[in-house]
Formats: structure tokens, C-alpha cells, sequence
DNA sequence: GTCAATATTCTCGTATACAAGAAATGAAAT
DNA sequence: ATTTCATTTCTTGTATACGAGAATATTGAC
């Protein structure tokens, strides 16, 4: 049992995992949301306490969190599998998550200050290298900082922390349309003109941008998912 | 209510909580919202274990996933607490609410159908009723049945699950300001016009009018929190 | 060979035990 | 009397143990 020191690291987005289940929580996530475990996967308990080093009961504390959460599923007496979304879950979704983004881009409209200002117009111009880059993977790093960037600019803390929540449970799912071809070039379009409507304080037009913005991600993933087959999606 | 689509779907029905720790989270929810635990209250596991007859194990894991779903703190190697929303906090939460409410009711406008039809209209004439009573508390009620078929006829489960999620999570900062006076004729004529622009099929109309209808409440509630010494609170 | 019923095994769910950190208590010094 | 430090106690966090239900394998009949 080794003594663990609490740095407490500068970065307090998150709570120091001081408790084993936290770490576990985070790790798991993680491995979740790059693929490592992907949906439908089972989580065996004892195979990934050993994996980890640790008991079952800090893990169980952390799959049962990461239920809470949605993001796996637990199947009374029948074990923990990472939870994997339909056709239609995925839709809703996108949905929820247009109203949150939205919401959040009207806000920012009428609560940009100064460093806010400068702090999107930054993002904006990575998210224009990004793009001239053709690198998808690169833009999407760029692009997430972007919306976190209106997220910050909201000045509602909940209301990003739900976005994020809904981007990364999203995210597993997002890996099947990277490569979307001329997707990358109009998403910046849509980033000019959101960023155009929050600097002018046009609320009504950042909300309305920001909403297509994501349904249309919706629309393209849905119509990416209607050409596979849909058994191994729900 | 809690909707899973994407389980077995052999008792999808109403799942028996098989779990002790899934009876407990619901237990513990209900003393939370209800105010049997106040804000603040320190949740000392043997002694909740004792009240319900079980050992720590199935409790802990009830205070961790009621931890991830954020009505309580958990505080590391001091204790659970009933989570307290400062003043911002709640704000925030209604600026949230809000845009969730208002992509339901965009969404029942288009997508209610006859059915649904119906059972808005009663559950409006179920609000008259109780408004006309004159009790409050019976409206609140009424109310809250109000907004689920709006939730319902959203055709959208998890936008339905997190707009109920809030709704609880500001339940018991709600019962502060019960008796709002005029509030129950002013919030039955915003139904009345909530209804009437989805029934029209007036999608803008209802994001609006449902939108202003809950941030009001926040407005109201904020008012009545100004009024009171707020180091309670947050 | 297939199907069904039974037995076995395996994993989950809960209880209990133990270790570590924090709060509480008390004593000593200024 | 107040403060500080040490000790005690108490609660949390983790590990282990055990019972129960589900999945799987085995056996038997057809």
C-alpha cells in the first residue's frame, strides 16, 4: 500500500483522484472514449481489478459511477458492458446536446468580454490552420477547443460541463465519420459565422448557427450509420 | 423514471431494483428531494446502513453513483453531503433547463400527434383545475405532469430524462418559493400559450414561450434567494 | 445428432475485516 | 486562557470472504 501525495495539481478541473475509485473512473473513461473498450464490450470486474492492481470493490465504485454517468451499462447479476448507442440514442443525443450548444452561443453573445474575445478569435484562427493542414484528426482537436472556448465564454459552468459530458459520450461514436471529406471545410464556415454572431452580440443568430452546427453533425453521422448495418449499432 | 432503450429489452417494463444499491439511490433521492436531508447534511454511511438494514458495501455504492449524478458531495475521506447549489449554481442550472425545455416543446410541435394531442390538452385542463383550486401545492403537481407529456410528445427519452433529472435536482430549492402568490395564474396562462404553439405547429413559438416560462422561475426563485441571508447557501 | 434437464462453474452482490487518514479529545507550555 | 502538540477515536477506503443467480458444460433420452 503506497502512500499516495496529493500535489494537488494546478489544474483543478476535476477533483484530484485521491480515492482509488476516481482514478479508476477517469481510466476507464478514458479507455472508453479512445476505443480501447468499445461499445458492447463486457467489463469483467475481477479481469480488470487485476488489470489495474487493485480489488473489486474500488472498481465496482467506479462502474457503477460510469453508469450513473451512462456511460456503461450494468445488467443486474449479468455483469458491466460499455453501454453502446442506437440509431435513435444517438439522434437524441445530438439533439440535446444542439439545445445545450445553442444555449450556451447565445449566451456567449451577450456575456463576451475582452480576453473572451480574444480567446475565441485565437481558437478560430487554430481551427483556420487546422483546416488549410487538411488534418482531420488535428482539426477536431482544434475545433473542440473552439466550442470549449463558447462554453467558457457562457459563464455557465453547468451548462458546459454538460456539453462536454454529452461531446465525450458522443465521441466513440464521431471516430466513424473522421473522415469526412469536405466536412472539415464547411464546419469552419459554420465556425466563422458563429463567431461572427457572437462578436456582434447577435444572440438570436448564434443560437440559430450553433444549433445547425450540431444537428447537421447528427444528420451526417446518422446518414454515415443508415449505410452500415444496424444490428451491431441497436 | 429511467428509460433504457438500449438494454434487454425482455423486462423493459418497470425494472425491479434487483440491487440493494439501486433501492437505496432511490431511497436516498426521495429523502433528498423531499427534504428530508437538507443541503449540507452530512450522510454518515454505518448510520444510513443501519436505517436501512444493510451493510456499507451496497451504500456506499448508492452515495457514489448519486455523487456522479451530483446530489451529493463527496468529500474524500470526510464524508458524503447533501450537495448545496449556491446561488450561481442554481442560475446556471435554469439557464440549462431552459434550453432543454425549449428543444422539447420545439420538437413536440412538430412531432405530437393525436394521441399526444389528447393527453396535453388534459393535462392542461388538469392545471386550470388546480389553478382554479387555488392550492399550490396540488398544481405543482399538475404542473410537473404538464411538462412531462411535453417531455413525451419531445419523442426524444434521454432530452426527456435530463430535462426530469434537473427538475429534481432544483425540487428542493423550489419548495423556497411554494406559495408565489400570483405565480400560479401567470405560469397557467404561459401553459396555455405553450400549448397553443404546439398545437399550431409553431416551433419557434414554443421554444420561446417554454424557454421564458422557465427562466422566469429562475428570475422568481433568484428574487426570493436575494431576499435571504445568503451565506446558507452557497 | 439434437434437444432437454441437470449439474457445475463462474461472476456478481453483499457482508465483514482491516488499514489509513481525519476529526476530536486532552495535556502541556506560553 | 489560549495555543500547540500528541493521542485517541471515529469514519472512510480497500481488501477479502461468502452466498446467490446466471452462464456453461455434462449427461441422458429421443
Amino acid at each position: 500500500m503506497r502512500t499516495k501525495r496529493n500535489t494537488s495539481a494546478e489544474h483543478a478541473a476535476a477533483e484530484a483522484p485521491v480515492r482509488r475509485a476516481d482514478a479508476l473512473r477517469f481510466a476507464l473513461e478514458a479507455d472508453i472514449v479512445t476505443g480501447v473498450f468499445k461499445p458492447g464490450d463486457r467489463l469483467d470486474e475481477q479481469t480488470l481489478a487485476d488489470r489495474f492492481g487493485v480489488s473489486r470493490t474500488p472498481l465496482r465504485e467506479a462502474l457503477s459511477q460510469l453508469a450513473a454517468t451512462g456511460l456503461v451499462t450494468l445488467l443486474p447479476r449479468r455483469g458491466a458492458f460499455v453501454a453502446s448507442l442506437g440509431f435513435r440514442d444517438i439522434i437524441e443525443r445530438f439533439e440535446a446536446m444542439a439545445a445545450l450548444e445553442a444555449m450556451a452561443g447565445g449566451l456567449a453573445a451577450r456575456r463576451i468580454d475582452g480576453p473572451g474575445r480574444r480567446a475565441l478569435q485565437a481558437a478560430l484562427d487554430d481551427c483556420r490552420a487546422e483546416a488549410s493542414d487538411g488534418d482531420s484528426d488535428t482539426y477536431y482537436l482544434a475545433n473542440e477547443r473552439f466550442h470549449h472556448v463558447i462554453y467558457a465564454e457562457a459563464h455557465n459552468a453547468f451548462l458546459g460541463d454538460e456539453a462536454r459530458r454529452l461531446h465525450m459520450r458522443l465521441k466513440p461514436y464521431r471516430r466513424l465519420q473522421l473522415r469526412a471529406g469536405a466536412r472539415v471545410a464547411t464546419s469552419l464556415a459554420e465556425h466563422e459565422r458563429i463567431v461572427e454572431a457572437i462578436f456582434t452580440g447577435d444572440t438570436p443568430g448564434a443560437e440559430r448557427e450553433l444549433r445547425a452546427h450540431i444537428l447537421v453533425q447528427g444528420d451526417r453521422l446518422s446518414d454515415f450509420i443508415a449505410t452500415l448495418d444496424r444490428s451491431d449499432l441497436g
